[in-house]
DNA sequence: ACCTGAACACCGTTCAAGT
DNA sequence: ACCTGAACACCGTTCAAGT
């Protein structure tokens, strides 16, 4: 059925991971595939439906855990960052063009919840903050040309995210 | 001198608020200014040069004034936000691809410093924390097509950054 | 169901040459 | 100092036609 929409998916992802998104082109793709660019509009009516369904399968959405609420939170951040990381120009891919999706939407309403059963007020507010800092951070992070080490990276993150789950926290008493 | 250099880069600007950073061309600049899109690059080496420098004429950078170190991170972020929201595009092009340039690196240091001065610990992470949530909510708030009324926007992007200072204040007990 | 061939209306960039 | 003309090596997308 559309199971070659699928191989045309997982080649533009590997693609992308080759060559990167500026270099991503619906001619490359093709001829990587052995066919011509027009055959890829049998499967995807264009190039940016094509991008909106590698961001879809990327993020995916995954179960929620059991865990206190900033773990939670945590929990969320980093595997937003992680799979940005994950992928060349992942972040740029991910955080650019897209109203979310319902399924992101649903993800967002879930851990939503869980936070205001868990007794934190404005769980929106506390959510959509920590979501804006994990794309800004990353996008920053993957953007710029001079990387320092990994580690050093991860460490400033979860810096910046405990910064504002203690925040968080301070509105809760 | 580089006068005609200067008129290229507010016509560039004037034609990103006219049809967008997409549709941001050489060969449409260049007609715009009654001239062929070879001529253009008398004056900037590439595209990219032109976006760097569109950039940093946008961003700038101004004083700092006398204030209190949660109204200078607020000033901060809610000034590059607006930069940002002035023109079509904006954070697109703004959050995008750039090392900082050395005018916005001086920013970044004349504000820790403030910062370190009025006793925030930590200060480079709060800076950072900051800088990456306006990003954030910047670049979705813009890419986002369903845009609800600009008195909501702002108000969500004042509770997230209330939620972060806090978050700072509680790390200087 | 999937693909080809050819075309349309574009791109950024280079370079010799003009004034 | 600034610009033209022509070219190079590309783009995304459409559409009739083939198997």
């Amino acid at each position: 059925m559309g199971q070659r929409r699928t191989e045309v998916l997982h080649a533009a992802i590997e693609l992308l991971d080759e060559v990167g998104l500026d270099a991503l082109t619906m001619r490359l793709l093709a001829s990587r595939l052995g066919v011509r660019a027009s055959a890829l509009y049998r499967h995807y009516p264009s190039k940016q439906a094509l991008l909106d369904a590698m961001v879809a399968h990327l993020v995916g959405t995954g179960e929620l855990p059991e865990a206190e609420w900033d773990e939670l939170l945590r929990g969320a951040a980093s595997g937003l960052r992680s799979v940005m990381l994950a992928h060349r120009d992942g972040a740029r891919l991910i955080a650019g063009f897209h109203d979310p999706g319902p399924d992101a939407v649903a993800a967002f309403e879930r851990l939503i919840t869980a936070l205001t059963e868990a007794g934190v007020p404005a769980a929106a507010v506390a959510v959509d903050t920590v979501m804006a800092y994990a794309n800004g951070f990353t996008v920053e992070e993957q953007a710029r040309k001079t990387r320092w080490p990994r580690e050093g990276r991860d460490r400033a993150f979860d810096d910046g995210l405990a910064l504002i789950i203690a925040g968080i926290r301070a509105s809760m008493v």
